[in-house]
DNA sequence: AAGTAATCCAACCGCATCACG
DNA sequence: GCGTGATGCGGTTGGATTACT
């Protein structure tokens, strides 16, 4: 798709290369092209990057393919359950603040929790027939919908097996450290070591294991983890793995053969884990949310696993989380409130 | 198998804010 | 203080894919 650029309403005459901007879908060698530059020159100043690279496009349209896909550190595939059970904690704090919230779930875009609140959560506000900012919905979020996914991440967190990754939480220091193969790493700070294959977030896992701890008297997490193949790493809405439309030499960038300015860092933003650990949520901040979470008349750690409503007949919990039984369920709640 | 509906998500747009001369 | 360009953010769109009939 190629779309001539728009004339400027003041009549000033266009360079060739401004009335001949592309727009629409990114080709591979685009997306190289901005690779290599990116990879040479670093990123900013994203209308000469445009032009310098060769690329017919605009800088807000190179910045944005950059940011949202080709940075080495966007995190590909499905939400998983703590990112999910993070989105809508972090949402009912500041609504739809989508770039605050894409801060605390690392390799995650703005623009990919977005979609998946649009596409996702409000579906479910749609079902309910009611508003997805109403006190209604947001009740049964809180009440019904986060406490299921803490359940499932208990449930998964205590099924795993191969381990490769555990995440511990303390309390006092507010602290989650990551061990993978022996090596410890502490919150984000070190998280670039993981060399973008582990993918463990200690802002998600500190808001679980937090969680778990308050409600389920789990105060240590053993968690599994293999991005594309795991119980939590598989979101129970079915989207399937999205295969990059790269070149080979796009993946050497990804397997971090191609160096960034020359300073041989795999993370062309060395800051921007630095960024998340220093407004890193803290631990009270977690279990302690301005709406208040987790009110001690709701007795989730009761509550039976498989109680119908939890599961449709898939046992997927997400997509048919409002059968009949939740609506029922959603009703009771609604009025006793 | 074919047609249609629903869903997903990359990309675009407009606006606000920031930085700088 | 003002103008201009760069950047960032949230909302929206539309093509591709998947699910359903």
């Amino acid at each position: 798709m190629e779309v001539k650029g728009r004339v400027c309403n003041n009549s000033t005459i266009q360079s060739e290369d401004e009335m001949d901007l592309r727009r629409g879908p990114w080709t591979v060698d685009e997306d190289l092209a901005l690779i290599n530059y990116i990879a040479n020159h670093g990123e900013g100043r994203w209308n000469s990057l445009a032009r310098s690279a060769g690329l017919k496009r605009t800088g807000k349209s190179c910045r944005l393919r950059w940011l949202n896909y080709l940075r080495p550190d966007v995190r590909r595939g499905n939400i998983t359950l703590e990112e999910q059970l993070l989105i809508l904690e972090l949402h009912g704090r500041w609504g739809n603040r989508w770039s605050k919230i894409a801060q605390y779930l690392p390799g995650r875009t703005d623009n990919e929790i977005k979609n998946y609140w649009r596409t996702r959560v409000q579906k479910h506000a749609k079902q309910l027939k009611c508003d997805v900012n109403s006190k209604q919905f947001k009740d049964a979020m809180r009440y019904l919908w986060m406490p299921r996914l803490v359940e499932r991440i208990q449930a998964a967190a205590t099924t795993a097996t191969a381990t490769t990754t555990t995440t511990s939480y303390s309390p006092g220091s507010a602290t989650t450290t990551i061990t993978k193969n022996n090596t410890t790493y502490n919150n984000y700070e070190k998280n670039n070591n993981l060399n973008n294959n582990i993918e463990v977030h200690s802002g998600n896992m500190m808001l679980s294991s937090a969680i778990m701890k308050s409600n389920f008297g789990v105060s240590h997490v053993t968690h599994s983890y293999t991005p594309e193949n795991s119980s939590t790493g598989a979101s129970s809405d079915s989207f399937g793995t999205q295969v990059s439309p790269v070149s080979d030499m796009t993946q050497d960038y990804y397997n971090n053969n191609v160096t960034f300015g020359g300073n041989n860092s795999n993370n062309p933003n060395p800051d921007y884990y630095h960024q998340q650990a220093h407004d890193q949520l803290s631990f009270l901040d977690c279990i302690t949310s301005p709406s208040g979470f987790f009110p001690h008349e709701m007795d989730f750690q009761s509550m039976e696993p498989n109680t119908p409503w939890i599961q449709n007949n898939n046992g997927d919990t997400s997509n048919g989380f409002w059968n009949v039984e939740n609506m029922l369920l959603f009703q009771q709640l609604s009025e006793n409130m």
